[in-house]
DNA sequence: CCGTTCCTGGAT
DNA sequence: ATCCAGGAACGG
């Protein structure tokens, strides 16, 4: 499931081969992945646009195209974005095709046809209600502990992991991340957040910029579908802690990982070390 | 806040 | 044959 780890190393694995490039056509061949403008608007106006910059906002992967329009993808659950030799046989999922100027292009394939595309003016994002109410860049300096504190004291009965996974608290935790970083802050998953220390939060600030950070360092996490723009697996899937561990011996203290629902995804934690 | 919906492949 | 995975929008 791409998060802000595998949708930042996506977008860093595909700027070699995107940035500078002119889009010379557009194939669609699900119209539903694209979600704004209507599919006939989308093709003619991306039609020619040079790829100018690529960029990262939570989990949003943001094309800059000339002509001030921004080209905004999601992957949700099992999109992927990958530049592929023209002459490859295209995947049965692949719903959108970007041809390039050389002998690449860009598709985007999702089995599951839950990822989003738009087009739309660069910076204009209140059309894309997810984009236009995401909270802070959690690896960004915009991202402080104060700022952690702030958000905490606001949300008092909120339960830590309903938080971490609220795109407009920090941007870009998921499933998989949220578990790892209560594990390493030690924390209960369905702690109260009034219930926090100001130590809790610290660990919890620390836990957060350091999973993340250590996700996009092993080139994010390759559990089931996701490779990043050039089809390559990444490494965190080996780091984990406790996500896919249900049932497993805690690494810390050997105590089976229990497996719930919180927040109605599957959670698993250790009750033990966390609490 | 919680549950439901979207969708398909893989697990049971 | 049925259930489960889950990001985010939506309804209650």
């Amino acid at each position: 499931m791409p998060e802000l780890p595998e949708v930042e190393t996506v977008k860093r694995s595909l700027e070699p081969y995107l940035a500078g490039e002119k889009i010379t056509g557009v194939e669609i061949y699900y119209g539903g992945i694209v979600k704004e403008p209507e599919p006939a608007v989308f093709r003619a106006l991306v039609q020619d646009k040079e790829i100018k910059s690529l960029g990262r906002r939570g989990k949003y992967l943001l094309l800059n195209l000339s002509g001030d329009l921004t080209l905004v993808i999601h992957l949700r659950m099992t999109g992927r974005l990958t530049v592929t030799d023209r002459a490859q046989p295209v995947d049965k999922h692949t719903h959108l095709i970007f041809r390039l100027s050389g002998e690449k292009e860009l598709r985007f394939t999702d089995v599951r046809k839950f990822g989003l595309v738009y087009l739309v003016p660069t910076g204009c994002w209140n059309s894309i209600g997810g984009l236009f109410t995401l909270g802070p860049e959690p690896l960004e300096e915009e991202f402080t502990l104060a700022c952690l504190h702030e958000k905490v004291e606001r949300k008092k009965n909120t339960k830590l992991k309903n938080f971490l996974l609220d795109q407009r608290e920090i941007a870009g935790i998921g499933n998989i991340y949220a578990d790892e970083i209560l594990f390493e802050a030690g924390l209960h998953p369905e702690r109260p957040l009034a219930t926090l220390t100001p130590e809790e939060i610290k660990r919890l600030f620390c836990a957060i910029r350091s999973r993340l950070g250590a996700g996009v360092e092993s080139r994010g996490t390759s559990f089931r579908d996701y490779v990043d723009g050039t089809g390559a697996k990444g490494n965190f899937q080996n780091e984990l802690k406790v996500y896919g561990r249900g049932g497993e011996p805690c690494g810390k203290c050997g105590t089976q990982l229990v497996k719930s629902v919180v927040a109605g995804r599957g959670t698993v934690f250790c009750p033990r070390c966390q609490s």
